[in-house]
DNA sequence: GCCGTTTTCGGCCCGACTGTTTTCAGTCG
């Protein structure tokens, strides 16, 4: 992957523009590396040449890289250029074009040289290139700090930041509608920057009130309609006000992903039409065709509404087209919450019967309180006191008619993939979800085998979080997806959704595998330790759309009759 | 470099902004 990215960047630099047909087959092949859930490096030529965006010369440069651990072309290439010049390529202002002229007129290569040429007052004198370049880039340089290498940020900080941003503009007067899009809006996760829509009588008093919120450290440009700031010390927030008539096409714009516009570009002048921020048009004379509302303009296209989830040019277009696209799982769907907390748990802060109220109050038909089990010293709970906590949950089950309460625990899938407790003990639990809390550094063989043996365990009903990876934190566990999914479907040991915005484990490329192998089963829960949680559940019936996981695959949507039936037919 | 119910060759998304220019190149998203 990164010997990919590095080929894409030297050839920018060889075909001397960022935008060549060449580094876009290799940037479509990256992203169609990065949606697959399989290891490229383990495949055949035919396999790799199978996958959409994979051609037979990109197929033949990733088997040269998994064999020789370098691509001849890129080697050749650094003689060329010197990876110093891709590092000056990063600098905001600078593309292949400039950075080849310095190289050719002043035998910069380097943000060394760059510098001293600037002192120097030598850029100004390069074709192009002026005064303000030079001091735009001398600026730039001197941020390079605040911008330099992985500037994406987790995707549960950019929500936050961007909820902050969106409830701070509500109160601008003339504020019709604020949405955020982009990667954001897709549920990516890992954010760029945080793209913000707003549709409104004035865009100069949005624009006023965005650079001015509490917070922002620099404005890095602001106009009538569009401005762009960074918050802290390195969130990028861009802002667009668009007129409410054009509100779906600039949803869609901002939204992208920018493969999937580009396809739905084509898609449209393929039927004589335009597609751009403010409309879809007729290509000859110009009339509106449909900009009000995404779904408007999908279906000009002859295509039903896709999800933003989905937008990623992963086959979701042909998909639509040709009907095979699951119906976009709606959180009205679920009917409960099958792994949550309560202040039984160490780690728990809400109590049982303030989760319980919560649970009726949001229409939940179902739950199953699941909190830590023994092994888990710090936070788990002891046989005896599982004991009390089923004591409490039978007293307080009158108290509610409308929801099924389930007593499960939380179980830790030891080393050897055995689970808390005696056999015995686990035969009194209603439900069980195990999960893999240590050991995250073992063997794939062995990562395999300890969740195979959860998956067979009578007393387990769902893998939770079964990676155990935490976003920007730690990656999860590695194990052989294809068999774990294989056992979890013969079995009918559902695999968890985590609803976290820091876990949002399985990822979405290993549910779409599993769902387009297997039948297996999937449950999305919150894993709540707080009822302010439980709200979480939109992310992970988001994850699921990203997965294409269809309704009637996944357990919390079933009718209570046939999810008890599932929960029984495990236990039994 | 990739891809094909218009094509195995000849196409390949679209616009804003900036700074540099007298009509446009480069960069960015």
């Amino acid at each position: 992957m990164a010997a990919l990215r590095e080929l894409i960047s030297y050839t920018k630099l060889e075909d001397g523009k960022s935008q060549s047909f060449r580094t876009r087959a290799y940037e479509k092949a990256v992203d169609a590396i990065a949606s697959n859930a399989s290891r490229v490096c383990d495949m055949t030529l035919a396999e790799l040449t199978e996958i959409d965006g994979i051609g037979d010369s990109t197929a033949r440069k990733i088997l040269e890289f998994s064999s020789t651990g370098e691509i001849a072309k890129v080697e050749r290439l650094k003689d060329r250029f010197p990876p110093s010049m891709i590092e000056l390529m990063r600098i905001p202002g600078l593309g292949p074009k400039r950075v080849l002229l310095l190289q050719d007129s002043l035998q910069v290569v380097d943000v060394e040289g760059l510098t001293r040429a600037i002192e120097k007052q030598q850029l100004r004198t390069l074709p192009g290139l002026g005064e303000k370049s030079e001091e735009k880039i001398a600026q730039a340089i001197s941020l390079l700090g605040l911008h330099s290498d992985d500037s994406r940020m987790e995707i549960a900080d950019a929500m936050e930041t961007a909820h902050r941003v969106i409830s701070e503009l509500e109160s601008v007067d003339g504020v019709l509608t604020i949405e955020y899009a982009g990667s954001l809006r897709r549920l990516s996760e890992t954010i760029g920057d945080i793209d913000i829509l707003v549709t409104a009588d004035s865009g100069s008093l949005v624009v006023e009130a965005f650079v001015n919120l509490p917070g922002v450290t620099a404005i890095l440009g602001s106009g009538t309609t569009k401005a762009s700031i960074v918050m802290g010390d390195r969130v990028q927030v861009d802002l667009r006000v668009v007129p409410t008539e054009s509100l779906g096409a600039a949803l869609m714009y901002f939204t992208g992903s920018k493969a999937h516009n580009i396809a739905l570009r084509t898609r449209a002048i393929e039927r004589g039409m335009t597609l751009n921020e403010y409309s879809l048009s007729d290509v000859n004379s110009g009339d509106v065709v449909a900009a009000k509302t995404e779904a408007d303009i999908y279906a000009k296209l002859d295509l039903p509404w896709i999800a933003p989830e989905l937008r990623e040019d992963t086959g979701e277009i042909s998909a639509a087209e040709n009907g095979t696209l699951p119906a976009p799982i709606a959180q009205e769907e679920l009917r409960g919450d099958l792994h949550v907390h309560t202040s039984w748990s160490g780690d728990g802060r809400s109590s049982l019967h303030d989760m319980l109220d919560a649970a009726v109050e949001l229409g939940m038909e179902f739950i199953a309180i699941t909190d830590h089990a023994e092994d888990l010293v710090m936070n788990g709970l002891s046989e005896e006191r599982m004991l009390g906590q089923r004591r409490e949950i039978e007293s307080l089950r009158p108290s509610y008619p409308t929801l099924t309460i389930l007593h499960g625990a939380e179980l830790n899938i030891g080393r050897d993939g055995s689970i808390d407790y005696s056999p015995t003990f686990l035969d009194g639990f209603d439900f069980g979800v195990a999960s893999i809390h240590s050991y995250f550094e073992l063997s794939v063989a062995e990562q395999t085998e300890r969740l195979l043996a959860a998956i067979e365990n009578p007393a387990v009903n769902v893998i939770g979080h079964p990676s155990g990876r935490m976003l920007g934190k730690r990656g999860g566990i590695e194990f052989d997806a294809d068999a774990v999914f294989a056992a979890a479907s013969s079995s009918g040991t559902a695999l968890e959704i985590n609803s976290h915005l820091k876990r949002l484990d399985l990822s979405a490329p290993m549910l779409r595998r599993a769902v387009e192998t297997t039948d297996v089963l999937f449950a999305i829960s919150t894993d709540a330790h707080h009822v302010s949680a439980y709200n979480h559940q939109r992310w992970g019936v988001a994850q699921a759309r990203r997965g294409w996981v269809p309704s009637h695959r996944v357990v919390n949507c079933l009718q209570l009759d046939d999810f008890l039936a599932w929960v029984g037919e495990r236990r039994n």
